[in-house]
RNA sequence: GCGCCAGUAGCUCAGUUGGAUAGAGCAACGGCCUUCUAAGCCGUAGGCCGGGGGUUCGAAUCCUCCCUGGCGCGCCA
């Protein structure tokens, strides 16, 4: 916000250089005005000096110097420039300009942060995506997390965003399920059964079985496998729907696999395929030639039984985004699916859209850290740790922090004993903490009877410590940093922000008073705090985070 | 063997896309509550940014070769 009308500034300059034969326009949009990384070195500074010298092959603190007698000295917003290190020139604002930005956040209030870079964008974001064959564990509860932070962050950067379940209940891994479901019923009744080899043991198999006696009784003891699998599908999908309305999200549609063969989609890609040369047979089995298109080798896509891989109706799927409008399409997936990306996107190639439109979101694994020491897992053994528990034992808020402290690309540790702790050294009460002492001031204030109405005058000059001018400047950041987190895809980055901000603030805290003797100064703080609490939290709740107002 | 990701303080991780003197939290040590919430603050200590080479005014960041860990490389999804 400042940040870019600095930069508009230095354009001007810039531009005014051109004219008057200072330095050559192919320097245009080549430099940058960046906020430097240490206190001294300015508000801003801008590298064109250096990134000049080298194009022009000359001094840089000689072209620096030029550039700064020609922006002279009178200015409304800067107060000085100064040549530094290398040849940065440093950029030091007027003081009162950094002050502007409290009316912004003032009159924006829930709104301040949010842009419309996405305007006029659909976006499709597919995530969770897990198969109805047990409860939501671990992993896919970062996957959730990190697909519905990043679609908030599309939508309050303006896309339209469209959030996807995709899902598969037909298959081998479906039919293990109705099996393992009916042996567990039999089980129940005490007849004969034999439970599947590589069945499914979580004890959630026998609840539906359970259930199932309840209802029914013995009657459904000659039902077909397919009856047990219809039940155990409803039964877990309902689960996963109260997990994920729990932790806060909810989907726009579920797409469901078997669709894409109901409607003829499937054969459609393979003749399409086909008809590009780019499909053979071999053992009974049909390759897709993806050599051709660059990739290591050729893939299956029709197993000799007659069944797809899991390949074929990917492509079809992401050609039926395609047919849908998007014009930029998410995937979450965890970066075990490393493998099967390069070949959906070759053959959304070879059907002729752009891949480009789609990005993939690969997350490196979670591990369960208890009492420092990691929390062994395995679906098999159905010894997996569920979302469910997981909140049951630190929270939504907590779920959803932890999950987004690490950029997706990291590994990511989760303490357990840590997000329970309710004390400093859990991160996401630090920042819940933060928003609770600016409410109990505001009460303060009122109880005081002192106006907490900033749309009448306060002598902002007035805000003039160190500790003020920080929390200004963090604040200003924050629209830019919305911006930036959502078209990176990076939710972590506003994690980073919150502790960053709530860490000023709770210095800020502890070194001066905002309730004081002084009304003049106390109103000016008070808004002050005002603003810090509103970026606080829009921040949380654009991640789905609470901000308590009593702790 | 090949591909992707990671390697930064004792631990867990950021690092604004190539900028100045390397950052946070936790752990350690020493301080701060008769004053708006101590779930907080202040200070000290802690570094061959995995290693070598290269690119340039400038590298944790880009290229290359090694080392270590994770995930893959299926007619499983």
């Amino acid at each position: 916000m400042i940040k870019s009308q600095v930069k508009a500034i230095v354009d001007r300059f810039f531009e005014e250089g051109v004219s008057s034969s200072l330095w050559s326009d192919r320097l245009r949009d080549r430099y940058s005005v960046e906020v430097p990384k240490h206190q001294g070195q300015g508000d801003f500074a801008t590298n064109l000096a250096m990134v000049g010298a080298g194009i022009e092959k000359c001094n840089p603190r000689e072209l620096a110097a030029r550039f700064i007698e020609l922006a002279g000295e009178d200015h409304p917003v800067i107060e000085r420039w100064e040549i530094a290190g290398p040849g940065f020139i440093n950029i030091f604002l007027k003081k009162s300009i950094w002050t502007t930005i409290l009316a912004e956040i003032n009159r924006q209030g829930e709104g301040f942060g949010l842009s419309r870079q996405g305007q006029g964008k659909r976006v499709l974001v597919e995530f969770v995506s897990a198969n109805p064959t047990g409860p939501l564990s671990v992993g896919h509860g970062r996957n959730a997390i990190i697909g519905d932070s990043v679609a908030r962050l599309l939508e309050a950067t303006g896309f339209q965003v469209h959030r996807e379940y995709y899902f598969n209940d037909a298959g081998r891994q479906m039919r293990v399920l109705g099996e393992s479901t009916r042996a567990r019923y039999l089980e129940e009744l005490e007849l004969e059964h034999q439970f599947p080899e590589d069945g499914y043991q979580g004890s959630y198999i026998t609840d539906i079985a359970d259930q199932l006696v309840q209802e029914s009784g013995a009657e459904l003891k000659d039902a077909p496998v397919e009856f047990f699998k219809e039940k155990a599908k409803e039964a877990i999908f309902a689960d996963i729907d109260a997990t994920l309305k729990r932790i806060g999200i909810a989907f726009d549609s579920y797409f469901n696999e078997h669709t894409l063969y109901e409607d003829g989609l499937i054969d459609d890609v393979v003749q399409s395929l086909k008809d590009q040369d780019l499909v053979y047979e071999q053992e009974g089995a049909v390759w897709f030639k993806t050599s051709a298109l660059g990739l290591e080798q050729d893939r299956v896509i029709i197993k000799s039984s007659g069944e797809p891989t899991y390949r074929l109706p990917d492509i079809a799927y992401h050609r039926e985004k395609f047919k849908r409008g998007f014009d930029w399409m998410i995937n979450v997936f965890g970066s075990d699916h490393i493998a099967t990306v390069p070949d959906v996107l070759a053959g959304v190639r070879a059907l002729g859209y752009d891949d480009e439109l789609i990005t993939v979101i690969l997350y490196q694994f979670v591990t369960l850290l208890r009492g420092g020491k990691q929390v062994k897992m395995s679906t098999r053994k159905a010894t997996f740790v569920t979302i469910d528990e997981l909140v049951d034992e630190v929270g939504v808020d907590a779920l959803r922090f932890f999950f987004l402290m690490r950029k997706p690309d990291s590994q990511l540790e989760f303490d357990l004993d840590l997000a329970k702790k309710q004390s400093q050294e859990n991160p996401v009460y630090y920042v819940q903490y933060g928003h609770a002492r600016l409410c109990s001031i505001q009460r303060q204030a009122a109880e005081q009877g002192v106006s907490l109405d900033f749309s009448r005058e306060v002598e902002l000059g007035l805000l003039d410590q160190e500790e003020e001018y920080h929390l200004l400047k963090t604040m200003a950041d924050y629209p830019g940093l919305v911006a930036d987190a959502a078209t990176d895809l990076a939710p972590h980055r506003l994690i980073f922000f919150l502790m960053e901000l709530a860490g000023n603030f709770h210095s800020y805290y502890n070194k001066h008073k905002v309730l004081s003797d002084d009304r003049e100064l106390s109103a000016a703080r008070l808004y002050l705090c005002h603003c810090v609490k509103t970026v606080l939290k829009n921040g949380l709740t654009l991640l789905g985070i609470t901000a308590p107002e009593r702790m």
